[in-house]
DNA sequence: ACCTGAACACCGTTCAAGT
DNA sequence: ACCTGAACACCGTTCAAGT
């Protein structure tokens, strides 16, 4: 049966790691603490450490749950489909919670849902191709890909206001129009491009675009 | 002239973060500490504050130091090459402080070489024929590869002994091949590949590869 | 099984003061 | 200009104890 207090819902590792993802994405991964979490929950900061060994585990756990959200799409035969699928299922699931996005690689071999988007590249790399050392090389570049784009998302990356984007998208820009223009004449010309992102899904597009464009400029002709 | 106690160096900001450096390197970012700095230079902990506004400023100044370290190479015409040589000269700065290299990337418009980088690949971009916009972004992408490439780094990565080493590889080959094999063919298949880089220069050398072939992959055709 | 209470050894940082 | 001393508000974590 619930505790008196019904107040307070009972402690879970879901349920810690749910509140921990919140205040991660809303403010920063640096806000997540066992004591400000142990308050939020209405519990003592001791009662976590039942259910988490460590707050390194706490943190497993964040990356944990953005990889369980993971939807694998059905595979075709086409490997590039397969690839861009695997990326864009990621991408999904983690662009939510970009402040989580580092954690993820040191999880990817200990989640199943890692395991089986390992498991897919993989087949899907073998299917163009690859040996096996390139192919595992490739598989976990396809991972760190997605993950430096949702870090480096143009627009959810770092949990700010439209005010304050707009604040210092025109502070970056006026300190990129303030360089040397002898010496930095790219820079400048492309000071609005590097600033602002018209379509975040393009920005996605791109990268994933780049990485299959790459395999396939390195896979074995067939 | 020189304090009295000849035993300490004048302290600075390129001595601080010389030091910083050196514990990072032996002991990951989570032991750069003020305090444990100041003890080390035999200093107070408020010392440091004269030369560094915050904790956060001394983190960006050893981010500023390994982009410092920088040499980019002459151009030439090739665009293919020019792009290999400053992802190179990128990869030479930042291995031997894998750790610091997820601090570059905010610190690449705020420093003199980041700034010298970014021109180089921009024009090096707009030579193959890209607009501003793909330029850009595949400009911080190329960024992005070298900073992921060099914080997985097979061997420098986690400043382990060799057994320790060898002890986690036996480990991880164990629990790869633990892996339900109906579910995860590939992924045995592929333990040793993915458990171990012959070389870690064709890893580095893979990764450019993989870039320079999606960048001419997605390039405007002549 | 699940949580509390008190204590320990750390942090970064402010503020006033010394030289 | 450059550094010290004392204090504040935080951390993660251990260990013994409660229910």
């Amino acid at each position: 049966m619930p505790p008196k207090t019904a107040s307070r819902p009972a402690l879970s590792r879901d349920v810690v790691a749910d509140r921990a993802l919140e205040i991660a994405d809303a403010e920063g991964l640096e806000a997540v603490t066992i004591r400000r979490l142990a308050t939020e929950l209405g519990v003592t900061p001791m009662a976590l450490y039942w259910h988490f060994r460590t707050k390194e585990d706490l943190l497993a756990g964040l990356a944990d749950r953005v990889l369980d959200a993971v939807e694998l799409p059905a595979r075709g035969g086409d490997w590039a489909a397969d690839l861009r699928g695997a990326m864009h299922a990621l991408v999904v699931a983690m662009r939510p919670h970009p402040q989580v996005a580092n954690l993820v690689p040191t999880r990817i071999m200990h989640n199943q849902k890692g395991l089986d988007l390992t498991e897919w590249a993989l087949q899907t790399l073998a299917d163009a191709g690859f040996a096996p050392q390139p192919a595992g090389q490739l598989a976990m570049q396809a991972l760190r890909s997605v993950v430096g784009m949702v870090t480096s998302d143009p627009v959810d990356g770092s949990g700010m206001t439209a005010e304050e984007r707009d604040a210092e998208l025109r502070t970056k820009r006026a300190y990129l129009a303030s360089l040397p223009p002898d010496r930095y004449p790219a820079l400048i010309r492309h000071a609005d491009a590097m600033t602002y992102c018209p379509d975040p899904d393009e920005f996605f597009d791109l990268g994933i675009d780049l990485y299959v464009a790459g395999v396939r400029g390195l896979a074995p002709k067939a």
